[in-house]
DNA sequence: GTGTATATCTCGGGG
DNA sequence: CCCCGAGGTATACAC
């Protein structure tokens, strides 16, 4: 990793154009290739960037960043204040917990939880226009496809809503009941799943967990 | 700026769990107090970050961010490979051009450029789950709502049809066309436009802008 | 502040 | 390769 700390312009143009008057800036030049310009300030956004891969022509005081999709970065050097390179070698990344991902397995393994009587018939159950994450049966044998999200907001209830008239044309399910699940559902959210008929449910991630440890000892 | 290489591990604890092993990274810290882990590859966006605002407490090998929200950034130095500070000042900023909000001016200019006929009532009428793009009247005087968008996806059909199912209860908008407008269309918003009963137009950036500038010399 | 929509989104997975 | 969905999305903007 390059690391230089320079009094610089920048221009972008690419998908948009964009353009970054003189002031002295961080430019991160990453081992695959990838260029970008920090301001100090900001959250982690860079003010100006180029994904790899790129090829890099650095000539005196201007670097042309170039792309395969035809977009360019060029940095205007004025006055070079610091450069330094470093080794970083390979990173073995990050590890996370607590995401949709791992929500919707536990709920998976425990649809009672969402609602009594439940039983999973499969996850990421395909239609034509992408997968429902739980198809269940409730205790009158009556299909429910479930959405799970870790934050319940108004986009989910109309995924699910989308897949909902997908599924009820088929005539081994038809008819279909919806059920919006998640940690928490906004009231939008709530008022909109109410108009498309679909139930919602909240659920508790760290309850969910402990329910699994349980049965873990149990067994 | 302050820049520090080092091998370290990292763990986030808030709106989710996360874990990093060992390894040589790059921390940046910023003059608002914002953190960022970065590896030598992948993009802008880093390992791990801590936004602003939050309070730094660093202690020889260990470094603990917190914010008010309660997360917490835990940063265990191994060893420290470089660390320097450099003053940026305050940045002037990124000048855009060529993003949605600009399309949506340029077509509310030139409505006739969507479709022949049609004359602008407002710009981000408002609606109660949120404000369209453009509504229009069209020649014979019925009401049209335009969504625009840089890229046509099927995200942005369902936004209008929203749209369109609450503008269709005022009697005094009511019936309502919709349009959907982008720079390309995808095709699968296309069918579920079509499937909508909603138009798409894509129009031509470069070549409003042409109309715009035109327009100025006129006058 | 909340709520909504945008983004040069980034990132990962599946066909 | 594109398409699709998730994100600690971040960010801007209107109410």
């Amino acid at each position: 990793m390059r690391l230089v700390i320079a009094r610089c312009s920048v221009d972008y143009a690419g998908r948009l154009s964009a353009h970054l008057p003189s002031a002295t800036r961080l430019i991160m030049v990453k081992a695959d290739g990838c260029v970008a310009i920090h301001s100090d300030g900001g959250a982690y956004k860079p003010l100006n960037w180029m994904n790899a891969p790129n090829h890099v022509v650095e000539e005196e005081s201007c670097w042309i960043v170039t792309n395969p999709k035809g977009e360019t970065l060029t940095i205007t050097i004025e006055e070079l204040l610091h450069d330094s390179a470093h080794d970083l070698g390979i990173d073995p990344g990050l590890q996370k917990d607590g995401v949709e991902a791992h929500l919707q397995v536990l709920l998976a393994q425990h649809p009672h939880s969402i609602s009594e009587g439940l039983t999973l018939v499969r996850r990421e159950w395909p239609t034509d226009i992408g997968p429902v994450d739980l198809l269940c049966r409730d205790a009158d044998g009556v299909a429910v496809a479930i959405e799970v999200k870790r934050r319940g907001d108004i986009d989910g209830v109309e995924q699910l809503a989308r897949y909902l008239e997908r599924l009820d044309l088929d005539p081994l399910l038809r008819p279909v009941r919806g059920i919006f699940v998640a940690q928490s559902i906004k009231p939008q959210a709530k008022v909109l799943a109410e108009a498309r008929g679909i139930a919602c449910v909240e659920v508790d991630y760290d309850e969910l967990r402990g329910i699994e440890s349980n049965e873990l000892r149990l067994f």
